[in-house]
DNA sequence: TTCAACCGATTGCATATTGCAACTGGTTGT
DNA sequence: ACAACCAGTTGCAATATGCAATCGGTTGAA
């Protein structure tokens, strides 16, 4: 796949790249989520992605070199999903995306205080979490998707996550 | 204008925002070829944007708050559209987003210089960048927009992207 | 006073993208 | 045998985009 190229700026090509209302929503919950399965993106998305358009995004990427797809040995029709070292590197504008939307958009607490540690954190920590995506999408992804290799970074923002939600509920109900 | 909002996350948020083809391009030209005035941002475009399509994004991002619209003094039929606050803030967003797209995409020199320069200048470049932005866009739009407030840091990336585009031009004739 | 250049858009129309719901052919575990 | 699950695909309506021409008005110079 080729993209139009306008121009040749890099905030264009960007654009050209991740400027849908759904690419970066799709490695955003990848990345922070490890969903790694076409069912698991589908059913597990906040969003409610439809399922044409989430293969259509997932071809796209691959195409461009910013997601790999290999086949899951432990089912003959499932496929794994993985980050390339392109779309690790999308981390920082994660980050700072996360953080603008933050500051000015209607977000709900306990979807953006993941936004929150990573922004407080600080590029130290975009490296650390870089670092384990490496290991969880790269260098052994079927492990990786499997959930058995361990990020301190991903664990640390999960549990906040949960714990935000958990008490989120908590003080709905009582 | 309302945002959809599928999600109160903020990378699904700032997606519902800026995730088309143009918005963050037009907030390029603006932020760092001030182009204030609706016929500059069409006739100046590297991308070649179409004049309906400008008018609605103009539109849209006004609703949303990231762009002011103001009448021109000078001129009866003029507009001057200008940054808010909310999209100063994208500053760190744009310099993430450049720096990836520098690494990653198919980029030409000069129009990537500016990205190179903002990410090595880092934060306290962005924070400088933002302050002068503050004064051409927000203190000042009517003589911000006539070129008539001086920014250090957006004098340091013209020139070089002056400098980079004429040394092109001289490798290419001669 | 005439007139060309310029002002911020709008219109009409063809094509491309998105969203929704139902469905496909196949696999797996019970 | 069979229900649940797998990665998608299909048909169709609604929306967004791209292109070219055009709008009514303003400005500055001859």
């Amino acid at each position: 796949m080729e993209i139009e190229r306008r121009s040749g700026c890099p905030i264009n090509l960007a654009m050209e790249v991740l400027g849908d209302r759904w690419s970066l929503v799709i490695i955003r919950d990848m990345m922070f989520g490890n969903r790694r399965h076409f069912r698991d993106l589908l059913n597990r998305s906040d969003e409610g992605i439809a399922s044409n358009i989430l293969a259509a995004r997932l071809k796209r990427l691959v195409a461009l070199g910013l997601i790999d797809r290999q086949d899951d040995p432990s089912h003959s029709q499932k496929a794994i999903y993985s980050l390339t070292e392109v779309a690790i590197e999308l981390v920082p504008v994660v980050a700072a995306l996360g953080a603008w939307g933050r500051r000015h958009l209607p977000v709900s607490e306990d979807l953006s205080i993941r936004a929150e540690l990573l922004e407080k954190g600080g590029p130290p920590m975009w490296e650390a979490f870089m670092e384990d995506l490496r290991l969880i999408h790269v260098e052994d992804p079927i492990r990786g998707a499997n959930g058995e290799i361990r990020s301190e970074v991903l664990a640390e923002l999960t549990a906040a996550f949960l714990e935000t939600r958990a008490r989120m509920e908590a003080g709905q109900s009582g």
